[in-house]
DNA sequence: ATCTGGATTGCAAGCGCTTACATCGACTAC
DNA sequence: GTAGTCGATGTAAGCGCTTGCAATCCAGAT
């Protein structure tokens, strides 16, 4: 198992692949002189070889800087130890924040994230499955619930497993991990009520494809209107992911007469941006407006005076 | 090609396989009466088959919802159509903002972005390449310049094409674009002298492994140094990217007497840090204190007052 | 001495796709 | 009419890897 004199003979062919080519599998097998099957098990599972066999493997990897083909590997094993996210956007911190922790503990168990991103775009969502289901991913991360029968569909067909983040609700059909985007929305309406508040505004996120912005809207709605000061529908604004756009939501809710004394936002940057346009209309907060956001981002701690927001129900979901 | 008789035999093949299994090429070619080849070409270059044929190769596509194999064009085409990118850390919304728009560039043409993270760790990175490699992608992005030689003859010994992001020296081997990080921050620190400022202190990234932070740090040396006002190595502190981070430095350069008048801070994030920190301190910015930061991103709006920037030298750069 | 069974390894058949090369008509040029 | 072209398609040889099965060897049981 590689004498000396043979070695050389390698050596001279291990030069002459490694100057243009990549080594394979077979490659590795001859240095080490073992066949193809023995380096294959001693990378896929190595308690089935010898420990002699497997350490001269191991070396000949070494010796020759082998990595495994994707695509042979893939294609003989038919899976790719890959799982593939959609998030709507990386801007927003706290998908950014979660891809980042998910994909840490993927590399940790040798499966690589595949990400990308929809743009709160359905239709661009579901060409982005169809992308990932051609590259053969073992499994789906996904936003929310809303989307598509076909694509839940179609995902079944080709039994590739999946879960669903960001939303939750008991009676889901699919497996989804995340808080009660509803009930905690209805809980901060509520919260917001006993302050005193009367006249109380909402800017939401877009709710079109957004559960989680289209649950929050419903959560406060129910939740005013449990406490009989049902929400006013011209102080509702549905605004995008953005503090510019934010800012200029609560610009029209307060030019509203008269003017709400609360405004509950869809998420943080929204609130962030409503508390810069208050500022800038020369409104004190609290104590002019309260501002409520939502999911607790970094970005909140800047703001002057911090933001109440919304907490999810589990503290675990503060790093999704 | 599809008579009627045929169709319905080829129908009932069809269901046995979707009910199970994927679609193959061979299954799309039984389909459209004609050889794998020809599909594969319809798939590859349409421009090469007879109108007709194509049209029929493409019905049968739809009707099977055929998506080729990775894996299996890997292997026989030895390309992936992926580009590995490696940054840093996706919560710096600096490089979340570029991916997002790389990647929008690049699944526009039909490539897609496969995206890991080193937490600004050289030997992470390494290990990240390593796997991108093992994954057959086409070509890196990779964040800056500084990395262990190694690295680079191992991209080169593989002959895969690679270009590095956000760092740019006149000199520099390899393929970057960016902007002069040591200039913009001489630059910044020059201006910082002319507004009167003599004591100055800066909040630098974390140098290690972090050209860009380094080449911030010696551009204000070098500026200050060439204004007649070395940079007083007292009041020079390294934090990593963090809001908090950012707080806890200035806090340090805030106890040092006499007082620095301005701080000059490596990004945007930590110049925010600053100033929260500068605000609890009671101190007013810009009177008591002034801060500057660099690289412009949005949440440098929520700062009040805003912060100035060191402005990268290239608008295109602010995308980046 | 023979048999049984477990451990170790090799053999070889694909996995689904691309592509060089061969084939085949239908034309064009002489 | 014959040869040369060209466009359209088929044939079939892999690409690098995994894995079911067969072969071999050895220890212990009979």
């Amino acid at each position: 198992m590689g004498g000396d004199g043979k070695a050389r003979l390698q050596e001279v062919d291990r030069v002459k692949r490694t100057a243009s080519q990549r080594p394979s599998l077979a490659d590795v097998a001859r240095l080490a002189g073992v066949s193809t099957a023995t380096v294959s098990r001693v990378l896929n599972d190595p308690a089935l070889v010898r420990r002699e066999t497997r350490e001269a493997v191991e070396r000949a990897v070494d010796e020759l800087g082998y990595t495994p083909h994707f695509g042979g590997r893939a294609l003989a094993s038919n899976r790719t130890d890959t799982v593939g996210a959609i998030i709507p956007t990386m801007e927003n911190a706290i998908f950014a924040r979660g891809l980042q922790a998910l994909q840490e503990e993927l590399t940790a168990a040798g499966v690589t994230l595949l990400v990308s991103t929809s743009n709160y775009n359905a239709e661009q969502e579901a060409r982005q499955i169809n992308t990932l289901l051609s590259r053969n991913v073992d499994g789906f991360i996904l936003i929310g619930e809303a989307r598509d029968p076909e694509v839940y569909a179609r995902l079944e067909r080709r039994s590739v497993p999946f879960i669903l983040v960001w939303s939750w609700r008991a009676d889901c059909p699919w497996t989804c991990v995340g808080f009660d985007n509803h009930a905690a929305a209805r809980d901060v309406a509520e919260r917001v009520f006993e302050f005193g508040h009367r006249r109380i505004g909402m800017i939401a996120g877009v709710c079109e494809g957004n559960d989680r912005a289209l649950a929050r809207l419903n959560g406060v709605r129910d939740g005013l209107a449990a406490c009989g000061a049902p929400l006013d529908p011209r102080l509702v604004v549905e605004a995008p992911y953005a503090i510019e756009a934010g800012a200029e939501a609560a610009g029209r809710l307060l030019s509203a007469r008269p003017r709400p004394t609360a405004i509950i936002c869809g998420n943080d940057v929204l609130a962030a941006g409503a508390m810069l346009r208050c500022r800038e209309a020369g409104l004190r907060v609290p104590e002019d407006v309260s501002i409520t956001g939502f999911d607790d981002i970094d970005v909140a701690t800047l703001l002057d005076p911090q933001l109440a927001t919304g907490a999810p129900a589990h503290p675990s979901m503060r790093h999704m």
